[in-house]
DNA sequence: CTGTTAGCGCCTTCAA
DNA sequence: TTGAAGGCGCTAACAG
C-alpha cells in the first residue's frame, strides 16, 4: 500500500515548515499570501488531505458530528418498511451541511429505555470523540443524556424540542402547525374536528394538542373534550382512537392526527365503515412521511422539516466548535402544510 | 471538560503496564488469565473505551467502514420523497453488523460522473482512512474507483455487482430473480409478458433482461422482441415504455418492470387507459421499495435484500481486516418475491 | 510572520 | 509473560 501523503510531504514540497502548512490548512493568521499560495499549490499537487484521526489527536477537533437516534424506533421503522424517512432526511440536511465545512456525520443507535443509556452514550463519545451531538426525539428531552453532555462540555442540539434548556433547541413551531392545520379545516367549514394525540413520552404531543385547542379558542369556537382521542403514534392506537371518535353521538367531520401512521389508521377505519374521505370525513396528518403521498386520497399533512432542522443543528454545532459567539440558543424552522386530497368541505 | 479516561488510567488502576492493557483490549496472546481479569475489571470500573483516532494513529486499523453512494441519485431520492429506502436498508444491514465488532459505518456521497471521481474518493479515504469500502451501484462497476482501491490495497465490496473482479462481489441472483418473476406470471397463465429495461449504465439491467428471456426459453415458449420496452429506471421512461407496449397490435397481458418507479408508471398508464390491474394487465416490479406496498393494488415485487447484502459486505470487510483467510470472493444473497395484488391470471 | 518543541492515545518493535 | 521505547500525523504553545 502506497504510503499516504502527510503534512510533511507538503512542507517539503513547499519548502516551509510543518507548522506553516498547518496554519494554511486551518486558515490561521500570520502567513504571507505568497507562502499561502505556495503551500496550496503543494497541497493540490500532492492531493493532500489531512487525516481526521491525527487532527483529533493533536488538536481538539474531530470534525465529526454524531447523531443519536432511538434504537428500537429506528430499527422498527427500517424493518417495517412503512416508508418513514427520518434518517434519510437527517442525512440530507446534516451530511450536506457537514460536507460544506469538511465535517462528517455519523449515526449511532441508542436505547432510550435501557438502564445504561448514559454508559451507551459515553461509550460512543469515547470511541469517536465527536465535536458535537445531534439528539432526536425522544433523546432530545432525556435529562440523562443532556446532563451527561453538559458535564462533558460537549455542544449538542436537540431536534424537535421546544423546551428551553441546555444545548441548542431546534424545532418547528409545533403548536402553530397544529393550529394552522385546524384552521385549514375550519376554513373548509368543519366545526367538529377530532384530534388524535401522540404518546406522552414525547413532549410534542401536548404541544400539538394545545395548537388544536388554541385554533378553536382564537376563533371563539367551542371545543368538545370528547373530540380528543387517545393515541400513542402507533397505527393500532390510531384505529382505536378513530373508532371511539366515530362512535360519538355527534361524530367529528374531520380528524387531525398527531402523526402519519395514525392518520392512515383513521383512513382505514373510515373506509371500513363506508365513510368516504374526504367528503364524509376529512383527515389531516402530521409529519408528511412519503407514505401519505401514496394513500388514496393523498393526505393533507403538516410537513415536518427534518432536513432543515438537522441542517440548522449541524450548522450551529460547527459554528460553536469554531468558537463563533452570539449563537442563538434555539432555532425555529418553518413548517409547511401540504394540502392534498384528504381534506375538503364537509357534506352540508 | 473532564479529561477522558485513557489506557494509562486503566493501566494504573490495574497495576500493570500500558502495553498489557493494550494486549487485553485487542485480545492479544500471552497474558495471564488473572491479569486479564484485573484489567477488564479496571476497564469496566473506569468505563474505558479506546479512542478510535488514537488506535488508527498508532496501529493501522480505524474501525471505520465507508459506504460510497452516488451523489446525484441519492440526493434525488431524498428530495423527491418517493419512498425509496436504499440508505435505510444499507444502514440497517451495515451499521448493525459493524456494531457487533466495534466498527462504525460512515456514508459518503460521490459524484460518479465527475471527472474527479478518483480525487473525490481519494480525499474521502485520506480524511477517514477507513478499513474497508462498500460500493453501491453505479460505483460498484466503476473501474476508476475499483482501480484506485486496488492500488491503495484497501479491501472493498461491490454491492449488486455480479461481475467477477477485484473486491468482494455481493449480489442477489438478478437473472434468476427476473426469471422467477416471469415464471410467476407464466404460471398465472400469461403468454405475452412485456419487459421494461433499466438504464444501460447499470450492469444489472442486461442481467435482468436475460432472466426474462431465459424464463421463456426454459419452457420452450416464444419471445416476441417487440415486448422489450426501453426504460432507464425513471418514472417517465416507464410511462413511455408502457405506452409503447400497450400500443402493440398484440399488447402484453403482463409487464415486468426493472424497478419500482417504472412499475408504478406502468400502473398509472394502465389506469389512464381504463385498464384494470391486475385483470387487464398484471404488473410485477423489481426492488420492493416501500412505496409499492402502498400502491393500489399493492405491487407484486422482487424483493432486493439490500440490508442483507450490506451486512454480508460489512461482515467480509471486517473479517478481511482481521486477516481471516479463505474468505469467499463473492456472495450471493437470496432474493424474495412478494406476491401482492398486482398480478393475477389474464382475462381468458 | 515563521520555525521548533512537545505531546495527544495508542500500537508496534524490541528488550527483559 | 510483561515492560519500555519509539513513532503514527497533527496541532498548541512557545521561540525567534
Amino acid at each position: 500500500m502506497r504510503r499516504a501523503v502527510t503534512i510533511k510531504h507538503v512542507a517539503a514540497e513547499a519548502g516551509v515548515s510543518l507548522q506553516t502548512v498547518s496554519r494554511v490548512i486551518n486558515k490561521g493568521p500570520n502567513v504571507r499570501p505568497a507562502v499561502i499560495e505556495r503551500v496550496e499549490a503543494a497541497v493540490a499537487k500532492l492531493g493532500y488531505v489531512p487525516s481526521l484521526a491525527a487532527r483529533r489527536m493533536g488538536g481538539n477537533r474531530s470534525f465529526l458530528l454524531m447523531a443519536l437516534n432511538d434504537r428500537d424506533r429506528t430499527i422498527e421503522a427500517w424493518t417495517s418498511g412503512q416508508g418513514a424517512d427520518w434518517v434519510d432526511q437527517m442525512l440530507m440536511g446534516g451530511m450536506l451541511r457537514c460536507a460544506e465545512s469538511g465535517y462528517h456525520m455519523i449515526f449511532e443507535l441508542i436505547d432510550t429505555h435501557s438502564a445504561h443509556v448514559e454508559r451507551e452514550v459515553q461509550a460512543a463519545i469515547s470511541a469517536l470523540r465527536p465535536d458535537g451531538l445531534i439528539l432526536t426525539p425522544p433523546h432530545s428531552d432525556n435529562p440523562q443524556i443532556t446532563g451527561l453532555l453538559v458535564r462533558l462540555g460537549l455542544p449538542f442540539a436537540r431536534l424537535c424540542s421546544e423546551t428551553p434548556g441546555d444545548g441548542f433547541a431546534i424545532s418547528m413551531n409545533e403548536a402553530l402547525a397544529a393550529q394552522v392545520a385546524v384552521e385549514h379545516l375550519l376554513d373548509l367549514g368543519h366545526r367538529r374536528i377530532g384530534f388524535i394525540t401522540g404518546s406522552d413520552e414525547y413532549a410534542v404531543s401536548a404541544v400539538r394538542r394545545e395548537g388544536w385547542r388554541r385554533a378553536h379558542e382564537d376563533r371563539g369556537l367551542p371545543l368538545d373534550p370528547a373530540l380528543e382521542g387517545d393515541g400513542d403514534f402507533t397505527f393500532e392506537s390510531g384505529e382505536r382512537a378513530t373508532a371511539t371518535l366515530l362512535a360519538l353521538a355527534e361524530p367529528p367531520t374531520a380528524i387531525l392526527a398527531s402523526n402519519d401512521q395514525m392518520a392512515l389508521a383513521a383512513q382505514t377505519v373510515a373506509a371500513a365503515r363506508g365513510l368516504q374521505v374526504p367528503h364524509d370525513l376529512s383527515i389531516v396528518s402530521f409529519d408528511d412521511t412519503p407514505v401519505v403521498r401514496f394513500s388514496r386520497p393523498p393526505m393533507t399533512a403538516v410537513v415536518q422539516p427534518i432536513a432543515e432542522m438537522t441542517r440548522a443543528a449541524a450548522d450551529l454545532l460547527i459554528r460553536a466548535t469554531a468558537n463563533v459567539d452570539h449563537l442563538p440558543t434555539s432555532v425555529v424552522v418553518p413548517f409547511g402544510l401540504a394540502v392534498r386530497g384528504s381534506s375538503a368541505p364537509p357534506r352540508s
